[in-house]
DNA sequence: CTGTTAGCGCCTTCAC
DNA sequence: GTGAAGGCGCTAACAG
C-alpha cells in the first residue's frame, strides 16, 4: 500500500482510460445495472478488474448530486449514556443498513442551539431521512426537514411537527405499578406506600407515567395521596435529595419506590448508600429503564424496558410514503426485563 | 411550513435571482469571504435576507465535490453499550465540532465484514478523517483509509497500517494489582488470594494488563501462581462460568477479584447474585472499566477509567500534518474512579 | 452493444 | 463591485 500516491483517488475516468471503455460503459458496470443494456461480459469483467486494480471507489458526493439522493440517514439524540439510547442507536444503524443507507447519529446533549446546528448539519449533507429522539421541542427541527422537505419523525417524545413514535408509557406505567402495588400488600403493606419518584411535571413521559399511576390506582377503587407523587426532575442529584428529606421527615425510606428514569433511579442508589446496607431489605422498587448492573443490586427490583426494535421499525415504516401532513402518535408497548435482550447479544471478543 | 412546495430545496441561484444579485455574488457572501471581495455591505445584506426568506441551506454534496472536502469526520466503534465506548462517541463528536467537523459515528458489532463494509461507505462519503476504535485487527481498515488518501488512527486497540492511541493498560494493572494487594494484605489474606479473570490470551489489552499484574507482584519481590490469572474470554457467561468451576472446586470464591473487562464483571456479578448476599462480604474486587451502577454493589470494589477526552484528543492531533508512514503508538494514563465524570455532567431534564 | 453529452449545485478565476 | 464560464465525479438519455 505504500507505492500508491495518497492525494489523488481514482475515477471513473480513470477506470475508462485503464480499461480502455467509455465512462458511461464504466458506470453501468459499476452499478450492475450493464446485464440491462446488453453491454458484454468480457467488456464488464475487464472493467470490473481495471477498477480493482486502480482500488477504484464510488465517490458519493458526485453521485449524491447527480442522482440527489445521498445515501443517508440520520438520527439525532442525547447521548449514548444509558441503554435506551444506546439501544436505539444500534438498533437504527443496523435498519438503515438494511436499507442500503448509512446511517449517521449525532448526540446533542439536549442542547438546544447544538440540537439545531446538528440539524443544519445533516440536512446540508442531504440525508434522506431524520430521526429526533428524545428532544424535549422538536417543532424547530420539525420545520428545518418540513422546509427542507426531508422526511422526518419524533422519537420517544412527541412534536407537533411530524408524525411521532412512542413507548407506551402510560400503559407500562399502570402495569408496573399494579406489580409493585401486589408485591407490597404481599408484604402486608398499604398501596400507601408508594412512591412514584422523578421526573417533570409538565413533560410528556412524567404526564403519561402519572396517568399510569393513577389508573393502576383506580383500577383497584383506590386514589394514591399527594405525597405519593413528586415529580423532583429526571437527574440524580434531584432524586437524592428528595429521598433525603423524606427521610428525614420521616426517619425511614418509603417501603414501595417506583423510580421516574434510570438516573432518578441512580440518585436514589446513591442516597441508599449512605445507610446502613440492610435499609432497603424491605422494600420494593420500580424503575421506567434497564440497565444491566443495575437490576443486580441487592433488593428487590423490577424494571420496565422499552422495545427499540419497533420504536425504530415503526419509524422507518412511516418514513416509507411519508405523508408531510401526518401528525399521528404510534404507541409502542413496553415489557419487563430481559425481553429484548437478544438484540444485544456479545460476541466472543467483546468487551 | 405548510405552503412550501417541499420537493424542491432552494439553490445559490433562487436566493441569486430573488436578491437580484449574481450566483458568485450569493456564493462569497453565503461562505463569509465577502469582505475579501469589497462587496457593498448593502448588498450582502440583501442577500442575506433573501437566503433566510428561502430558507437556503447549502448543499454539502455540490460543495465537497467542488472542494474536495466533505466536512466530515468518521469514526467506527463495535457498539455504545458501556460507558467508555459511549464516552468516546460523546467526546468524539464534541471535538469534531470543535473542529467545524460533523462527526458521523457507526457501530459494527465487532463484525469483520460490517467493519470492512462500514469503512468503505464512509470513504466513499469522502469523510475526511477516520478513527477505528475497538477493533480486533485494524489492518484492513488501514488500507483501505491508505489507499483513499485518507488519515487514520486506531483507537484503543493497535494497528500496523496506522498510527495507534492507546490507554496505558500495563501501567494501569499495575496500580490496581497494587491497590487489591494491599487491601488484601490489609485484611490479612495473601496475594495468592488475588486472581486475574478474563480477556483473552492473545490480545493487546490482556497482555498489557497480564503484564502489569505481574509487574505489581514483581515489584514486591514476588510471582503470580500458576492459578492467578485466567484468560477465560470477556464475555459474560464465560466469567460467570469460570468462577462457578473455581467455586466448585474450592467451596469459595477467590478472596481477591480482578476482572478484566466489565462484560467479565457482569459475568462475575451474574455468578454471585447466586450465592448468599454476603458471600462476598470479605472480597476485594477490582475491574478495568468503569460503570456507575456496578460501582454501588455491595462489595468493596474499585474500578479503573480510560480517559476519553485525551485519547481522542491525542487521535485528533495525530490527523493534523497526518503523516501516513507514521506508526507510533501513543500511551494515554487510565485513572480511578469520578475523574472524568465533569464530562458527563446531566442536564436538568436529562434522563 | 458502446460512446457522447448534458447537467446535479457549488466555488473560483477572470473578465468586465 | 459584479457576471459568465468551467469543472469537481457521476449518471441517464440519446445517438450511433
Amino acid at each position: 500500500m505504500a507505492g500508491t500516491q495518497p492525494t489523488r483517488k481514482s475515477t471513473i475516468y480513470d477506470v475508462a482510460k485503464a480499461s480502455g471503455a467509455s465512462t458511461a460503459t464504466v458506470s453501468m458496470v459499476l452499478n450492475g445495472t450493464w446485464a440491462r443494456y446488453r453491454i458484454k461480459e468480457e467488456t464488464a469483467n475487464r472493467i470490473l478488474e481495471a477498477a480493482q486494480k486502480l482500488g477504484y471507489a464510488v465517490n458519493m458526493k458526485a453521485r449524491g448530486l447527480r442522482l440527489s439522493r445521498s445515501g443517508l440517514a440520520g438520527m439525532v439524540l442525547p447521548h449514548y449514556r444509558n441503554r435506551f439510547f444506546a439501544g436505539l442507536a444500534q438498533t437504527f444503524e443496523d435498519q438503515a443498513r438494511v436499507r442500503e443507507l448509512c446511517p449517521i447519529v449525532v448526540g446533542t446533549q439536549r442542547d438546544p442551539a447544538v440540537e439545531v446546528n446538528v440539524t443544519e448539519t445533516l440536512l446540508s449533507q442531504r440525508v434522506e431521512l431524520l430521526f429526533i429522539a428524545g428532544v424535549r421541542n422538536p417543532t424547530p427541527l420539525n420545520e428545518l426537514c418540513a422546509a427542507a422537505g426531508v422526511p422526518c419523525i419524533n422519537l420517544d417524545l412527541p412534536g407537533d411537527g411530524a408524525p411521532s413514535v412512542l413507548s407506551d408509557h402510560r400503559k407500562g406505567s399502570q402495569t408496573i405499578t399494579d406489580v409493585l402495588l401486589d408485591k407490597l400488600l404481599q408484604r402486608g403493606h398499604s398501596p400507601d406506600d408508594l412512591v412514584l419518584l422523578g421526573g417533570v411535571a409538565d413533560e410528556y413521559a412524567t404526564e403519561m407515567r402519572i396517568a399510569g399511576f393513577k389508573d393502576a390506582f383506580a383500577a383497584r377503587g383506590l386514589t394514591p395521596g399527594k405525597a405519593a407523587i413528586d415529580s423532583c426532575g429526571y437527574n440524580a442529584a434531584a432524586a437524592n435529595r428528595a429521598l433525603a428529606s423524606r427521610f428525614d421527615n420521616s426517619g425511614r425510606l418509603p417501603l414501595g419506590l417506583l423510580m421516574n428514569s434510570i438516573t432518578a433511579f441512580e440518585g436514589m442508589v446513591q442516597f441508599t448508600a449512605t445507610l446502613p446496607p440492610d435499609a432497603l431489605k424491605t422494600a420494593v422498587v420500580g424503575c421506567f429503564d434497564w440497565d444491566p448492573f443495575a437490576a443486580y443490586l441487592p433488593f428487590d427490583i423490577t424494571m420496565l424496558r422499552q422495545d427499540v426494535q419497533t420504536l425504530i421499525a415503526e419509524a422507518f415504516r412511516l418514513t416509507e410514503n411519508f405523508d408531510a401532513s401526518d401528525r399521528s402518535r404510534i404507541l409502542v408497548p413496553t415489557g419487563f426485563g430481559k425481553m429484548f435482550e437478544e438484540a444485544e447479544q456479545t460476541k466472543e471478543f467483546d468487551r
